[in-house]
DNA sequence: TCAATAACAGTAATGATTACTGTTTCTGAA
DNA sequence: TTCAGAAACAGTAATCATTACTGTTATTGA
């Protein structure tokens, strides 16, 4: 049997992930814990990044065709991904009843989550001038 | 400026498609637009997709880690995605009203589109025994 | 018919992620 | 408090999906 041992790099890339709610990739997770553990390597960042995800601790996100992004924050909500810059924003709103009800009548399957995401272009991104017209 | 021109190998590709509702990866509309064209190429096939998608004609689905799924039914529809197999497949029911208000109300930019994917195990892979208990 | 150029096949390169390997760090039982 | 077994590590190679490049072929409109 596999148990999970403490090791403190995974403690790092946890605490980072607590105190940030900017649903980071794993490579803006691995910039920052190196400013701590120099020597970490990417590897060790996405093992533990699956790790925790596995775990249910946080949760992978993949909605589009570049890099997954990952978020602390477990409870259902939704995001809202810039088709600029890539960020990814949470939506502050709980879980739709009507998905749930959708969810039940229709699916070609057993459904156990969901998945909102809201695509457009951020307030930073439009008040930055990016975009023409 | 750049005008589309047409190819034979783009009407496969589209033709294929439209015949299709299992949303296939570029790898099996490869494979199976080989049949028609031995030596197209893979880098073709992408190209191809990429110009439907970027007209409107069809729409690219970045739901998971592995591969885009593709489909031809542009209509406001919303899809399951099997966590076993990985197939895609569509949930019959329209846009959620419910949905778009929160978009307006909530949303951290400017909202266009939304995609709402539902997660779980599809009726195949729970009749097959795949999954144990 | 023919020149401009989009699209092609084939292949190399990129970006994201996973797998492998030999070394280090945990951990719990002696 | 060792210390051996196993999990985790750093470093690196490999894989997978996708895009970019290059010299050739096909399409198109004048």
């Amino acid at each position: 049997m596999k148990t999970v041992k403490y090791s403190r790099q995974r403690e790092a890339i946890r605490e980072f992930l607590m105190g940030n709610t900017s649903h980071p990739t794993a490579d803006e997770v691995y910039a920052a814990i190196r400013r701590q553990f120099p020597s970490i390597s990417l590897g060790t960042v996405y093992r533990n990044l699956n790790l925790l995800s596995e775990s249910g601790e946080i949760k992978k996100l993949s909605y589009t065709t570049g890099p997954d992004h990952f978020d602390y924050d477990t409870s259902r909500h939704y995001h809202f991904v810039c088709r600029e810059c890539g960020r990814v924003y949470d939506m502050p709103l709980e879980s739709i009843e009507a998905v749930n009800r959708a969810a039940e009548e229709y699916a070609p399957g057993a459904v156990d989550s969901h998945e909102l995401v809201f695509y457009g272009v951020c307030n930073a991104c439009l008040g930055r001038g990016t975009i023409s017209a």
